[in-house]
DNA sequence: AAATAAATCGAGCGTTCGTTCTATTTATGT
DNA sequence: ACATAAATAGAACGAACGCTCGATTTATTT
């Protein structure tokens, strides 16, 4: 997997596993640190699914992935996937069906890479959350970090959630895994804090399940909380409205 | 619109809009009064849809609108509308392309009927909490209703989450409306409660759209919850939990 | 039982889909 | 400047799609 011009990507995921331990506390902050984003966010596709790509040199690669997964959020998120043509693609991204197809073998491995960014991101968040010392903590960072990751990748999450069906089985049952670990993670986190009298005894499934669901909505509706903010202030202020109520929520029925 | 074997149906949803003044509290008790189900839900359908459908005989149109919209169900619950093909449904129901044309225009009535039914259910949904007599009664009301509706039109409710993007614009908004105008009603009975007195102070709106998520969750994902209950005991038990995780939680949050 | 109306059948229509393929253009290396 | 390799263009292909329609079967009426 020799390339001619390699850029920086994130092939391997526990490359960045371990950054240095930190809490994260804005989404500026998480903006520095994650690296599934711009240019590298493409050249990690380039990198992770070189096999199924024909164009051989990143420069290309990666700009014209860019293209073809911004267009397919564009046009899917209005009518789905399977009403997406590749002549809708080709329009859209200004690219003739060949130039598609060295960067694609069929038109599903374009579900596929963004079924792969989404995990990724989603292994980034669990192993984020780990590293934060107390269980409140480990909570509070969970959220957090996935706040920050699910409106980064927004459409790649929202893409997922609803052509989960246009997958293959294995892929299919992979990404519903994503949504029962997160829910069992935290989970685990709320009877750890139960069990040493941090927290107030409550239903440690239906609070897991609430916290997840809520983080889903995040990204499945942006329409309900996000609406038109588009100046990073105004942005950074709505997630951390909506992180305030999920953990004011969360807090007010842990209180001992 | 007269009818050679009138079906009784609900054709006109005022018909069915006060019903005497009570309380629902079994899974059981709902599905006497509920009007949207067997060969009604069809009969209805049947009636309200009268000038897409070809077929004239209420027996005929009935007996293949319910085998049409099951088939539609158990394909595209596995792989999308989309990627239904008539002959898909063809093959599943037994019947002729020509029967089947002779029950929907275009592919696309079989969407715009399940929009209407769960648009009429949710109604109902609106219609039955809006009887009764205490504020907190009437969010305990709400619950039980849409949990037990959405219980008996699951396949209803999870095609038009999923599918709303196959539907005409107005539909596709008229779809989204219903739940914001779920989260509203929530919200005013909850800030009644707090004007009142009678609860606690909480952000309002984020309560009533967690509880709008964790109803979405019940239909959208029942393999988490309701896994494979089969006996009507067995049903009535898992509704049950689940509306005490869901009332738990908010009356904990309200608690004064 | 004959006559009429309704429902069903399925081959076939035109269209559009995903995908392929070869000619051509553009970039790279010497 | 030339040679070579890579990337792009877009016409063309077969398959599958939604949908139609005349022939046929089934049900109803007289």
């Amino acid at each position: 997997m020799t390339k001619l011009a390699p850029l920086s990507s994130v092939a391997d995921i526990d490359q960045v596993a371990h950054p240095p331990r930190q809490e994260l506390n804005s989404y500026a902050e998480f903006l520095t640190g994650f690296p599934l984003k711009g240019e590298k966010l493409y050249a990690t596709l380039f990198d992770r699914h070189a096999e199924r790509i024909q164009t051989q040199k990143a420069k290309y690669a990666v700009a014209n992935l860019e293209k073809i997964l911004n267009a397919t959020f564009e046009v899917s998120g209005v009518s789905g996937f399977d009403r997406m043509s590749l002549r809708d693609l080709s329009k859209r991204t200004g690219m003739s069906m060949g130039a598609i197809y060295s960067c694609i073998r069929k038109k599903e491995d374009i579900a596929l890479m963004v079924a792969d960014v989404v995990r990724l991101s989603s292994d980034l968040t669990r192993r984020h959350a780990m590293q934060a010392e107390s269980v409140w903590s480990q909570i509070e960072q969970s959220i957090r970090f996935h706040l920050y990751a699910s409106t980064l990748l927004q459409p790649w999450y929202f893409f997922l959630f609803f052509e989960t069906r246009s997958l293959p089985e294995q892929q299919q049952s992979e990404s519903k895994q994503i949504e029962l670990d997160a829910i069992e993670s935290f989970k685990v986190q709320i009877e750890a804090g139960i069990a040493s009298g941090e927290f107030h005894s409550v239903d440690a499934a239906m609070l897991a399940n609430t916290i997840v669901v809520l983080l889903e909505d995040w990204y499945l509706k942006p329409w309900k909380t996000q609406l038109l903010a588009r100046s990073p202030a105004e942005q950074e202020q709505r997630i951390d409205n909506y992180y305030q109520s999920i953990t004011k929520l969360v807090s007010k029925l842990l209180a001992v």
